[in-house]
RNA sequence: GCCCGGGUGGCGGAAUUGGUAGACGCAGCAGACUCAAAAUCUGCCGUUCGCAAGGAUGUGAAGGUUCGAUUCCUUUCCCGGGCACCA
């Protein structure tokens, strides 16, 4: 009786299926355990082998919580909005619908072939209206509520209403609104009132730029924007202002940093959101600025006003409203040239930019309290959403400002004497100031109270605390994502009044509307209702999803309070760092707006969060010879002048060329003349480069090659002929042992690098089990790594042994000899302690997300059962019921070929006992000055004084010490002995 | 540029708290079984010197702390992720 997966498999899968196994109920009596996956946006490429790294590792982590007895929910469901889909529709017509509806249908499929443990009821979409119709909900709520600074949480927006009718302005405790008494609110018109509550609202609308290209008349994403110009058509990308909506996260700032004590995340996760955060605290300080129009102030934000002596030139954003109204007749032109420069960039290059650039504008701050001229500069590392969008530069003691400083010849003053030395700047607090009037002789870190209370003093600044946060752009101008229940009446914003969901009408074309709006604004219907034509974002449906999956069917209530309160926070949380500062953020915000709205009982999400690596392609390459023009403009569209196509293997490549970097197709002419005489020793008729002229030559491109018709490195010569049809009289020219050896390099899994891995062909190959087993053995699942097919071998050959602890597939025995080999003699002590030794090493490394070696732990168990002969039920049924959550399939079959009627599935967990592991003695390592010498068995209790005695009288050690007693011996108890000489 | 990770044999990786570096698996080599193949089993397997016993060396690089460092500290190189409209 033979392991055959294929049968196991399907036939579990079935009785599960029909049986409900995975169906999850509101069972608020058991404890319960929250598992989940990030959720993933259904792309049309369908699911490859990176994907299920992270499910493959929740879904064992549910299984082991569901043997420890936890009610687990374990959902799975689609990120369904977004621009991959819309895309596809303006390239094809189709409507996202149609094509999300075939994406997901394609991604569950191949979901179910892995086997994991999904309650599909409990499935959800965010582009279906009956997800959505609670995205729009939620909104409303941001929409209808406020920020109230003294409580320091949410509260619904008629509240600041009421309150603005009794004490005005003041009822809102910020500094942002223009003040008006009780009675101003009275008399201000209905459209004053929804300027102002329009400040207040958390989510709102304002102004923000983006990237506009006027040629597809359309708003781009930052990664559709590639070196200035649109990815698609390469057409030039401006700024352009338009309104949009934001949420109002930065009030929210101080909570999010504080909530990440109360969370298990890693310590980089912590520190990359609270530094996304950036919360500051320094002075705005108001500089005095000499240049035409008199009376102007430029105010900026530093976190270091000790250094207000140092100041050597400011630097404001391009962008800064000042700008034009300081710069000077002489630099007016050098200015304008330089900011329409600094459009036609993005903020990422302008951040990553190493060039120094920038302008003077002509005009001078001065700095009040030595009264010295300071220039003001402009450059475009300074960004206008950043503080205040102008900063104060210090040279000495910021690295940027004083590269800016050397490459504009700017003089820069020390104010930190031997502390600088002229060269590198230095950040320290820890100096003495000099050059620095009423701050001389004080200690940097002390001069900063002194220097801020001073500013407060003469008024000319105060205390602040910044966030490097901005609020959240919340809209786009695109068609595929959730209408904003929202209309507008003479520039006034309206809760829509119609019952939600608000869907999501069809449209005729998919291409941008009018004036940048996005493509809603070519709905005369739409249009006609006033409604808002923007649509919300890709993370709107996804900043509450493990709410709904709680209480999916709910057509009352998003979430019903019974549900939440039970399932309340995820318990453990899966997906990739790539989300640690959007998706994380926004989800964790938008659960403190519904806690503080009395609408859930907690206001963190996710409780734990690991994160899953990465699954790189390793992609393999041919490389083609081809005789073509040796002109390059030519060649574009030359013919290949020999009729076949030549591949030649890397190795005979390597040994003309060497190891050289490939950026270039083309080979210089000795080589080439080297390797047209190798491709001719197999190619006869090759034509003569000479022949055809001084203008042909021969051109080396080395191409992508799918990676499934490669083993290892060699390539299957006959399916790479089958693979294209301009491939099938491919010529090779081989190694001498016969063998076409592909390049190899690390990229991206993707469709067009041809490297990606289906998971289906492998689990149709070797079985869900072994590809499951296989993900989580190939390394820690933190961590990147590319993926290699090569070694699920290993892991199959594996299962096939487990199984024969249990079965005899010895063919050549009689039928009646083979099948079942379980007994039921008791079992040793030595095979008790292997099967202890098994439960703890996999209660433990399941518990630590180290599957990978709870993987080798199963190994390891098999391989010494075998050697022990071990076929006794009291060991092997334990271990069953550990490698079910692993490979369910393959023990749910052998515990029911055990004689068990019920589901291994909701077995109870085997219970580690000490007393079956429980060792007198151990073989410590002897080292001799830290480096292990020789080893000696010694029980455990043994004191420092028997340690000595017994180290003294061995061979190897008296050898090491050569007569001389020993300096020093170490010994820790159950670690390791160390002779130090 | 800034922030966060990672770097250990031919390959994936192990070493949980500073204590035997290379568990487990792949690949490779040698052998057993077989008419043969597949499957399975046994042994070897970082580099280097040595017949061997044994020694030297070795965790990206350079320094440091320590009886002892893959692990802690400093400097540095390379690779990956993020940087606000991909999801």
């Amino acid at each position: 009786m033979e392991y055959d997966f294929r049968k196991i498999e399907k036939d579990w899968q079935k009785k599960w299926k029909e049986s409900n196994a995975y169906k999850v109920n509101n069972d608020f009596s058991k404890p319960k355990s929250y598992v989940l996956d990030m959720f993933p946006y259904p792309s049309g490429a369908g699911l490859h082998v990176g994907h299920p790294l992270g499910y493959i590792a929740s879904d064992i982590y549910s299984r082991y919580k569901r043997l420890k007895g936890f009610n687990v929910l374990h959902p799975m469901g689609f990120d369904s909005f977004g621009l991959p889909a819309e895309q596809y529709a303006l390239d094809t017509g189709q409507h996202p619908a149609e094509t999300t509806k075939k994406n997901i249908a394609t991604f569950k499929s191949q979901l179910d072939n892995i086997g994991f443990c999904y309650d599909w009821e409990r499935e959800v979409q965010t582009s279906d209206p009956q997800y959505y119709k609670w995205t729009q909900w939620i909104f409303l709520q941001l929409f209808n509520s406020y920020f109230d600074k003294k409580e320091n949480k949410a509260k619904p927006i008629a509240e600041l209403i009421k309150s603005f009718e009794t004490e005005g302005s003041l009822a809102a405790h910020s500094s942002q609104l223009t003040a008006f008494s009780a009675d101003e609110w009275k008399q201000f018109d209905e459209k004053q009132k929804a300027d102002i509550l329009m400040n207040c609202r958390l989510a709102f609308c304002g102004y923000g730029e983006v990237n506009w290209c006027e040629a597809l008349g359309t708003v781009l994403a930052n990664d559709e924007v590639v070196n200035g110009v649109s990815e698609r058509g390469g057409h030039p990308v401006v700024k352009k202002t338009l309104r949009q909506w934001y949420l109002r996260i930065t009030d929210y700032a101080d909570r999010l940093l504080e909530g990440l004590n109360t969370v298990d995340f890693s310590d980089a996760m912590k520190e990359m959101q609270s530094n996304w955060i950036g919360k500051s605290s320094g002075a705005e300080i108001e500089f005095g600025v000499k240049s035409q129009e008199s009376g102007a102030k430029l105010r900026v934000y530093t976190t270091r006003p000790d250094t207000i002596f140092g100041v050597d030139f400011m630097v404001i954003a391009p962008e800064h409203e000042m700008v034009e109204k300081i710069a000077s007749a002489e630099q007016k032109a050098a200015v304008e040239e330089y900011i329409t420069y600094v459009k036609s960039r993005s903020e990422r290059e302008r951040m990553a930019e190493k060039k120094i650039s920038g302008v003077f504008t002509g005009a001078y701050a001065i700095n009040p309290f030595s009264g010295r001229e300071i220039p003001i500069w402009i450059s475009e590392y300074v960004l206008a959403g950043y503080g205040t969008g102008a900063i104060m530069a210090v040279p000495c003691g910021d690295e940027r400002d004083l590269k800016f400083a050397k490459h504009f010849n700017i003089p820069v003053t020390n104010i930190i004497g031997t502390h600088f030395n002229g060269e590198e700047a230095n950040p320290t607090k820890d100096a003495i100031l000099e050059n620095s009037g009423f701050l001389d002789g004080l200690l940097m870190r002390d001069a900063m109270e002194v220097a801020i209370n001073k500013i407060e003093e003469l008024g000319i600044g105060k205390r602040k605390v910044n966030f490097k946060m901005r609020d959240a752009a919340f809209s786009r101008q695109r068609y595929w994502g959730e209408p904003f229940p929202i209309t507008w009446k003479d520039g006034i914003a309206k809760e829509w009044k119609g019952d939600l969901p608000l869907v999501l009408p069809d449209v005729e074309k998919y291409g941008p509307g009018p004036d940048g709006q996005g493509p809603l604004a070519n709905i005369p219907e739409w249009v006609a209702q006033e409604l808002e034509t923007n649509t919300m974002p890709g993370y709107a449906g996804s900043s509450w999803y493990f709410l709904r999956y709680m209480d999916n069917k709910n057509e009352k209530e998003f979430c019903s309070r019974a549900a939440s309160d039970y399932w309340n926070q995820v318990d453990l949380y899966i997906g990739g760092t790539e989300h640690a500062v959007g998706h994380l953020l926004y989800s964790r915000m938008w659960t403190k707006v519904l806690y503080d709205l009395g609408h859930i009982g907690f206001d963190e999400p996710f409780k734990r969060l690991v994160n899953q690596g990465m699954i790189q392609g390793s992609s393999r390459f041919v490389y083609r010879a081809q005789v073509k023009s040796a002109i390059p403009l030519a060649r574009e569209k030359d013919e290949n002048k020999y009729d076949k196509q030549i591949f030649i293997s890397k190795n005979i490549l390597i040994n003309v060329l060497g190891d050289i970097e490939w950026d270039t197709d083309i080979i210089d002419s000795q080589k080439q003349e080297e390797i047209y005489a190798i491709i001719k020793e197999t190619v006869s008729d090759f034509p003569n480069l000479k022949s055809e002229g001084p203008l042909t030559a021969l051109f080396i491109q080395k191409i992508h090659v799918d990676v499934n018709i490669v083993d290892g490195v060699d390539l299957d010569t006959i399916a790479f002929k089958k693979s294209r049809p301009e491939y099938a009289n491919a010529i090779f020219v081989l190694d001498k042992d016969g063998k076409y050896i592909c390049d190899v390099e690390v990229e991206k899994m993707s469709k067009s690098k041809f490297n990606t891995v289906n998971p289906d062909d492998l689990v149709a190959k070797y079985g869900a089990d072994t590809f499951r087993m296989y993900e989580m053995f190939l390394g820690p699942v933190e961590m990147s790594k590319p993926w290699d097919t090569k070694g699920i071998e290993g892991v199959h050959r594996f299962l096939k042994k487990f199984w024969r602890l249990y079965i005899n597939d010895d063919k050549s025995l009689p039928a009646g000899r083979q099948g079942l080999i379980v007994k039921d003699d008791e079992p040793t002590p030595a095979e008790l302690k292997v099967l202890h030794n098994a439960i703890r090493k996999i209660e433990q490394d399941t518990e630590r997300f180290s599957f990978n070696t709870g993987v080798s732990g199963f190994m390891i168990v098999t391989n010494e059962l075998t050697d022990l002969k071990c076929h006794k039920r009291k060991i092997l049924e334990p271990l069953l019921i550990l490698l079910a959550p692993y490979a369910p399939h393959i023990a749910a079959e052998l515990w029911s070929l055990l004689g068990n009627t019920t589901a291994v599935l909701d077995a109870a967990f085997p219970t580690f006992e000490e007393k079956y592991v429980k060792e007198s003695s151990k073989a410590y390592p002897v080292a001799i000055n830290g480096k292990t010498r020789t080893e000696l068995t010694i029980a455990l209790d043994a004191t420092q004084q028997q340690v000595e005695e017994l180290v003294l009288t061995d061979e190897v050690v008296k050898k090491w010490l050569e007569g001389k007693p020993p300096k020093k011996i170490i010994y820790v108890k159950n670690k390791m002995i160390n002779v130090v000489i």
